[in-house]
DNA sequence: CTCCTGTATTTTGTATACATTGTATGATTA
DNA sequence: TAATCATACAATGTATACAAAATACAGGAG
C-alpha cells in the first residue's frame, strides 16, 4: 500500500468525521484493498492525527458493514464473496423497486426536470470515458429518484447498499461496452416514471440492477 | 431519569460492545427516552468506565439510528415522528415480503417444525400476559423466517429496523384485545409457507406489518 | 525435525489530561 | 429596560499514557 492517505483538513468537521470520509474514500477507490488490516497507530501517524479519532473513524465504518472488527485483534477492510454481492444486491433490488414506485406516485414535475438533467448528464459523461464522473452521474440519476420517493432513511439505507458494491462497481463502469445498455436503461426509467406507470418502472429497475449482479459477480469471480 | 443502568461485567466483551448493548437496552425499554441527552461524563460515571468505550458506543448507537449526535454539541435519543415511523415501516414491509419469500423457497422441513413451535410458543405467552415474554416469542417467530431466507444481510437489516420500533412495539403487545389478531396472523404466515403459496405468506406478512402500523401511529400520536 | 513454551514486541483496550468549543451568567452601556 | 460583550463553567474533541491481550519468534525438549 503506498502512503497515498491524506487528509482534507479544509473541512469543519470533527477529526472522526474527516478520517471516516477518507478511509470510506480509500475503501471505495480500492486504495485500501479488502482484507487489509487497519492498524491505529499506523494509520493514525499516517494522517497525523491520535489514535482516538482513527478508533472512533472505525467503529462508523464497521457499522457501515466496510470493516469488520474482531476484539483485541483488531479491524480490517471487508472482504466481499460472490454470496455476499447476491445478497446484497437482493435487498438492493427489492428497495429501488420501492424507491421508485413511491416516486412514481410523489416526483413533481420539477424532480422529474432534474431527472432528465441526470439522465443526459450521464449519457455525456459516458462519452467522455472517465470513470469517475460517469460513476458520479450514475449516483446523481439514482438520487434524484430516492429523494422523490420522500424516504430519508430509504436514501440512506440505499445508498450504503450502493456504496458496499461501490469498490467492483467502478470495474464495472470502465467497460464501455456496457455503456449503452445503461443509457437505455436509463431512459426506460425515465419513461416510466414520466408516464407514471408504476409497473415499467419498476421492472425497469429491477432488471438494471439485475445486469449490475452478473456483471459485478464476474468482476469478483476474477480476483479470487 | 432513575439510575437504573448498570452493567453486565461477566461478558468477555470490550467495554465498548458492554456500554453499547447497555445504552441500547435502556433505549428501547424507554429507561433513556427520546430527546434524552447522552452526556460523556455523566454516562462514564453512571457506568463505572472512562469516556473512551462510552464515546465508542455512541458512535454504535448512531449508526443504529438509535442516537443523533451534534459535533461540539453532544449526542441524544433518536426522536422519533409519525412520518419516521411510517417510512421505516414501509421499509419494513418491503423487506419482511422478501424474507418471507425468500423462505417460502428455501424452507426445510426442520425450520418449519422451528416455526411451528416458534408459533405454539408465542400463543402460549400471550396467554402469560407477560410483555416481555410475548416480545421475546414474536422475535423467535420472525427470526426464525429471516434464518432460513438465508441472507445475513437480510436479517441485520430487518433485526434493525425492527429495534427502531421496538419502543412503541412494546406499548402495543400490552392491549390484550390485539393478541389474537396476532394469533391469527402468524398462523396464516405459517400455513402459507407449509403449502409454499407465495402469494399467500407476501400477503400476510404485509398485512401483519400494516396492522402494526396502525396501532404504533397511534401510540406516538398519544405521546405527543 | 517438530512441537512446545517463554519472552519480546506489537497492537488493541481503557483511562486520563489537556485543548477547544458551546453556553449561561452577569456586568456594562446605550 | 434591552442589547451586547466579557467571563466562567461545562461539555465535547483530541492526544497521550498505561494496561492487557495477541502475535512472532527463538530456544530447548522430545
Amino acid at each position: 500500500m503506498t502512503d497515498k492517505l491524506e487528509l482534507n483538513m479544509n473541512a469543519y468537521l470533527p477529526l472522526r468525521d474527516v478520517v471516516f470520509h477518507t478511509l470510506r474514500e480509500a475503501i471505495l477507490k480500492g486504495e485500501l484493498k479488502p482484507g487489509e488490516r487497519l492498524m491505529e497507530l499506523q494509520l493514525a501517524s499516517r494522517l497525523g492525527v491520535s489514535r482516538t479519532p482513527i478508533r472512533e473513524a472505525i467503529r462508523m465504518l464497521e457499522l457501515e458493514g466496510l470493516a469488520v472488527t474482531v476484539p483485541r485483534k483488531g479491524a480490517m477492510v471487508a472482504k466481499m464473496t460472490e454470496k455476499d454481492m447476491e445478497d446484497v444486491l437482493q435487498i438492493r433490488k427489492c428497495l429501488d423497486e420501492l424507491a421508485v414506485s413511491l416516486a412514481c406516485d410523489k416526483m413533481t414535475q420539477q424532480q422529474l426536470e432534474m431527472l432528465n438533467e441526470a439522465r443526459k448528464q450521464f449519457e455525456e459523461s459516458t462519452r467522455s470515458g472517465e470513470v469517475k464522473l460517469i460513476a458520479q452521474a450514475d449516483v446523481e440519476f439514482h438520487d434524484t429518484i430516492y429523494s422523490a420517493a420522500d424516504n430519508p432513511k430509504l436514501m440512506t439505507m440505499l445508498n450504503n447498499l450502493r456504496e458496499q458494491m461501490y469498490r467492483y462497481r467502478v470495474e464495472y463502469l470502465k467497460d464501455e461496452s456496457a455503456h449503452s445498455g445503461l443509457i437505455a436503461e436509463h431512459q426506460r426509467i425515465y419513461d416510466g416514471l414520466v408516464n407514471k406507470n408504476k409497473e415499467v418502472v419498476v421492472k425497469a429497475i429491477g432488471e438494471h440492477i439485475m445486469n449490475q449482479e452478473m456483471v459485478v459477480k464476474n468482476i469478483i469471480r476474477e480476483q479470487e
